[in-house]
RNA sequence: CGGGGCGUAGCUCAGCCUGGUAGAGCGCACGGUUCGGGACCGUGAGGCCGGAGGUUCAAAUCCUCUCGCCCCGACCA
């Protein structure tokens, strides 16, 4: 491709609305195009990195035996009121309308529409498995989509769905598809780790995210570099906390504690440490008021808390639900005395806790030498921790790792929640009718664009890892005036062609200057340059756009010098 | 949905408080000088000041309403 006939266009300014480091470079790189809030057009130069991307996608799911083909983006109501998400999508579901007041929506995933597919065609066991994939554009209506291709409303994942004839199938179609991801980001070379996920309101036994390690992630993970363990924080555990050496139970008391009303300023006040004060957290459930114990110096989970209360999602209760269950301002709140109509329930760092400072149920006080069974019952235990960096290894002990991640894949058993209600059902070697075990399993192709560029990029812009590049090598001869350049440049380039390499002429008629702050926003891995100077002793020079020494090499070797330079280890 | 901010040239922004001739830099076009890390000089094109209503002799500027966008908290690939 020549680059004077290309559509690529760089920017020397920061788009206004861009804040991460990716959505700004793929703006200035000309790689996308906002088109309204969390829509985007794939301009040429990005749309060849996502291509690049699917294309790895396709050859391991296509490897691990998943077969491609194409649903619609639109979808008709009906089939999402019989899988009941109609309802309970919510407004994330984008809604509309035909001409003859018919409902669709867009679709956000496509469990009922690949549902009803396999319902219609798929009989007999000896028709399963099969696991079915595409790579389509996606729709959410987002509360509040944000940094470019991280979080947009309109998005492009890869999603695939397995249906299997029972659990251990099922299994094995999800460990298939766990290596595939596997496979997947090592081929982009992306640095990733896999952890346990949160399988929430869609339930199933297992579910694995993928996350690319970044700062700029918005999910949180701790692992475990001795054992490989790692987890989203919203479902990880610990070992139990060590508890603070028991005590003779002494006397309760009522201390008076004006203004003191978070953990830090009562501990201080009382000189006792943060694990003897327990705080008390009132939630707003739609079963009514929840209270929730836990030690003072750890924080509340509160997806835990939601799957234990087998609720979508639970909210902090407002300063009036406060003072009218507890009877204080907030900040002195505690299970001495509560209503009874107040459901209680303890995080198991509490049980073991002795002589402990909680709020006292009166503003300005709190209660010292409470001890559980004495001054409260406390019959609900259960993990509410939220884990942190430093907390042991569930598995082995070690010390955990706190990090932030960019979610690029998740994989879920979904078992039959959708093939019950839809009648997904095959009949089994008895003759007996039973509903399809199924599996999801999502890839955001743009997200991974976009963390692939998070994690590699300096000042000047992106450093592509070889497999996702738009662009292999960019040959850039330095003046278009010099015959002799151009006609290096050229035949660098052809050669470069008929070696299938996907090659970038950069025959702007630009300064040095230009060209180069161009090539290193762009990020081509490989470079060639060709300057009057050192093609006067017949040289050209390359480097590799990852902090390589540029080395000089004959004009006549420059195209085999590419070649090795990106043949992939081990080839 | 709550809280904060912003809509003026293709882009990044000034002007608004205190109403009176539409501004800068970058980019773009033309001419000249330059040419190995975003050159310089000159000339020029380019605006319904997001939209609607109001106040006023006069509105980018003041008021009301709207639409859009961005940032901070609950969702997800």
């Amino acid at each position: 491709m020549r680059w004077s006939s290309y559509y690529l266009f760089t920017t020397r300014e920061v788009p206004a609305d861009a804040e991460v480091v990716s959505h700004r470079l793929m703006v200035r790189a000309g790689m996308i195009r906002k088109e309204a809030a969390g829509i985007y057009s794939y301009l040429p130069f990005g749309w060849r990195s996502l291509q690049k991307l699917s294309a790895i996608v396709r050859r391991e799911l296509d490897a691990a035996g998943a077969i491609e083909l194409h649903m619609p983006v639109v979808h008709d109501a009906d089939l999402w009121r019989e899988s009941g998400r109609w309802r309970a999508y919510g407004k994330e579901l984008l809604r509309v309308r035909d001409r003859h007041e018919r409902d669709f929506c867009l679709g956000p995933t496509h469990e009922e529409v690949v549902t009803d597919i396999v319902r219609r065609d798929i009989r007999s066991y000896r028709q399963l498995p099969t696991n079915l994939y595409q790579i389509q554009v996606k729709f959410r209506d987002e509360i509040r989509p944000r940094f470019g291709l991280m979080r947009g409303r309109e998005f492009i994942m890869k999603d695939a769905y397995s249906f299997d004839v029972d659990e251990a199938g099922l299994d094995a179609a999800y460990d298939q598809m766990d290596l595939a991801y596997q496979r997947i980001f090592t081929a982009c070379q992306l640095d990733f780790s896999r952890v346990e996920a949160d399988t929430g309101a869609i339930g199933g036994s297992s579910s694995h995210e993928f996350m690319v390690l970044a700062d700029t992630g918005e999910s949180q993970v701790v692992s475990c570099r001795e054992c490989g363990y790692g987890a989203n924080v919203e479902r990880a555990e610990t070992q139990p906390l060590a508890a603070p050496a028991a005590e003779p139970p002494a006397e309760r008391q009522q201390v008076s504690t004006p203004s003191c009303t978070s953990v830090a300023e009562v501990a201080e006040l009382l000189g006792v440490g943060p694990e003897r004060v327990v705080k008390t957290l009132l939630y707003e459930t739609s079963d009514g008021p929840v209270a929730v114990l836990i030690r003072g110096d750890r924080e509340i989970n509160q997806t835990k808390l939601a799957n234990h209360l087998d609720l979508p999602e639970v909210a902090l209760a407002g300063e009036a639900l406060v003072r009218s269950v507890s009877g204080a301002e907030v900040g002195f709140a505690g299970p001495v005395g509560l209503p009874d109509t107040v459901r209680l329930i303890a995080d198991e760092s509490v049980r073991g806790l002795t002589n402990v400072v909680c709020g006292a149920n009166v503003t300005d006080a709190h209660l010292t030498g409470v001890n559980w069974g004495r001054d409260v019952d406390l019959a609900e235990f259960t993990d509410l921790l939220l884990v942190t960096g430093g907390d042991a290894c569930p598995r082995c002990g070690s010390e955990l790792t706190l990090s932030r991640g960019i979610e690029v894949g998740h994989i879920f058993k979904l078992g039959s929640k959708y093939s019950e209600p839809m009648g997904c059902n095959y009949t089994d070697e008895q003759g007996q009718e039973r509903p399809m075990m199924m599996g999801c399993y999502g890839l955001g192709i743009g997200r991974t664009i976009a963390a692939a560029i998070e994690q590699n990029h300096d000042d000047s812009g992106i450093i592509w890892p070889l497999p996702l590049a738009p662009f292999t090598a960019l040959v850039t001869p330095l003046t278009n005036r010099d015959d002799a350049v151009v006609a290096a440049a050229e035949g660098v380039y052809h050669d470069l062609q008929s070696h299938g390499v996907d090659v970038l002429l950069d025959d702007r008629d630009e300064r040095p200057g230009v060209k180069f702050n161009d090539a290193d926003l762009v990020g081509i891995p490989v470079r060639v340059v060709i300057g009057s100077k050192s093609l006067a002793d017949g040289k050209v020079e390359i480097s590799l756009r990852r902090g390589g020494d540029k080395e000089l090499v004959p004009v006549d070797g420059a195209a085999e010098r590419v070649l090795e330079l990106i043949r992939p280890p081990g080839a």
